[in-house]
RNA sequence: GGGUCCGUGGGUUAGCUUGGUAUACUUGUGCGUUCGGGACGCAUAGACUCCGGUUCAAAUCCGGGCGGACCCA
């Protein structure tokens, strides 16, 4: 494998292991997942080879969905500003960044209008009129729609876009103890969800000064990418009643008593596509986890002069039976060298591919060649599907053990901040819950604070712990890293 | 929030200081020879971010917009 010396594809190719942020940058585009070339900044477009990508963690999230008992809708993108206006915390923290409508035509609106940043204003302005009783609870329901952020910051594909596409789970409940028990289920949701994607990830409950705007507290869901930058691909979040009083959602309880419902929310976005970019790939390109691939299999034929017909023949029958299958299944017919092929589809995240050549023909036979270490084995035609599925198992296998290694040897425990100053990755420390101890230990590492682990195993102090920063007694473990 | 830099075929770029015919590689297209790890030959297509200013003349100089990169808070 002389991939030092091979000539490169494009004139500007730099490896991921030596600067991830531009590597990113480029595969994004050169793997045809989205085209950066749009004149709006943080608008880019989904190519359709990205854009399958992203539709298949959408269906992954759909199954999860419905497992759960939640209902798709879709509510209106635009939003009049006196409903956007109800909750105060909730303005606080998206005011400066929503996109307003000011005008139908040439006339100036009496109302101006907003592009939805998230849909919490929208929906509880009219969930009062779906919940009369407490039969109608609980009202689970989630949309998968665009939202809009004026992001003033350095904008990056699919991680941080002004045009979002966004899945949003909004519960409504009687009481706080169900709510509670929803943002448990919802923590089971991500447990397997993220499991389909192969990504290792901690569930951390943010600090009171990061949590979500109008939230009672909010949870994340960190993955550390392979730069050391830890990156949040969802949140759930408890509301208590701090959105149901403002928007008047109640209902009539058993005993006749109008009351508050408490409310929780679940939020994912196309971040879920970049940090699957970023976790799974190496300086070949992309490796997509099998239910995300696009294309799971490649059929690459080897052709020689004078032999091509039955190798095409054999090609189209493999492709035929892996389909039925159920395995999403291209057969490569172009008129390039196979080589060509092989870099192209490596660096597009194909799982595995098969190479159809007559030496296999004439054996009955094809070689299977795996993306994640390119080893290569040969196997029956009789035993086609059942051979490439295990070969797509053990090789979602290895994406996880690869991805969960990087996490495991970067998260740091240390009771003072000496011992994991330099360190890159995740910093677990003591802290005594004090708002200015974190914000000072963030300013020391410079470093975030992603919060207090949600496993109660991980963020329970066992041995007397102190709070590095004012040697008061530690409440629990709290996780700091540097954050995309 | 404050600052610096950049914008030339689809991609990467030379040219800009000192104004005058725009460079190369790559990609694309067509034909032929090839094909078990990025093939080769021939032919062909394709560009100065936008608006305004200075000038006989602007990719080049000046101002602004839009877009992008970086640094500091």
């Amino acid at each position: 494998m002389a991939d030092s010396d091979s000539k490169l594809k494009s004139n500007s190719n730099v490896k991921r292991s030596e600067d991830f942020n531009e590597w990113y940058n480029q595969i994004v585009e050169t793997a045809d997942l989205c085209d950066k070339r749009y004149p709006v900044k943080g608008m880019n477009i989904w190519r359709p080879y990205g854009l399958k990508a992203m539709k298949n963690i959408d269906k992954l999230i759909h199954a999860e969905m419905e497992h759960t008992n939640h209902e798709e809708v879709m509510f209106p993108l635009l939003i009049p500003e006196g409903l956007f206006q109800k909750e105060a915390d909730h303005i606080k923290g998206f005011g400066g960044e929503v996109y307003w409508v000011t005008h139908g035509g040439f006339n100036e609106l009496d109302e101006r209008l907003l592009l939805r940043p998230t849909s919490e204003t929208a929906m509880y302005s009219i969930f009062p009129l779906w919940i009369r009783s407490h039969a109608d609870l609980p009202l689970k329901t989630y949309q998968i729609v665009n939202t809009f952020r004026y992001e003033t910051k350095m904008t990056r594909a699919f991680m941080r876009v002004r045009e979002i596409h966004f899945f949003e789970a909004h519960t409504c409940h009687a009481d706080f103890e169900d709510a509670e028990a929803q943002i448990k289920e919802d923590l089971d949701i991500m447990k397997s969800f993220f499991a389909n994607l192969c990504m290792p990830y901690q569930a951390n409950r943010r600090p009171d000064w990061d949590k979500f705007a109008g939230a009672d507290y909010s949870i994340g869901i960190d993955c550390l990418m392979p730069s050391g930058r830890t990156l949040q691909m969802g949140s759930c979040h408890q509301y208590k009643t701090n959105f149901s009083k403002p928007y008047g959602i109640t209902y009539e309880d058993v005993n006749g008593e109008q009351k508050f419902c408490h409310q929780t929310t679940y939020g994912m976005s196309e971040r879920l596509l970049g940090g699957v970019i970023g976790m799974h790939s190496d300086d070949n390109g992309l490796m997509f986890p099998k239910l995300v691939a696009p294309i799971q299999v490649v059929i690459v034929p080897i052709l020689f002069k004078g032999k091509e017909e039955p190798v095409l023949k054999a090609c189209r029958e493999v492709e035929a039976e892996l389909s039925a299958a159920g395995i999403r299944v291209k057969f490569d017919e172009r008129d390039i060298t196979a080589g060509s092929k092989y870099y192209e589809w490596e660096q597009k995240g194909v799982c595995m591919r098969i190479e159809v050549g007559p030496r296999d023909v004439e054996s009955g036979a094809v070689m299977t060649v795996r993306r994640d270490n390119r080893q290569k084995e040969v196997v029956k035609r009789a035993e086609l599907v059942e051979q490439v599925n295990a070969i797509l198992d053990a090789y979602d296998e290895v994406l996880w053990q690869c991805a969960n290694g990087n996490l495991e040897s970067n998260t740091h425990r240390a009771n003072v901040i000496e011992a994991v100053e330099g360190k890159s990755g995740i910093l677990e420390l003591p802290w005594c819950g004090e708002e200015p101890c974190g914000l000072a230990v963030e300013e020391r590492l410079d470093v975030s604070t992603l919060g207090i682990p949600t496993e109660e195993v991980a963020a329970r102090i066992g041995g007397g712990e102190v709070c590095p920063v004012c040697g008061k007694p530690a409440v629990s473990w709290c996780r700091f890293a540097r954050t995309y």
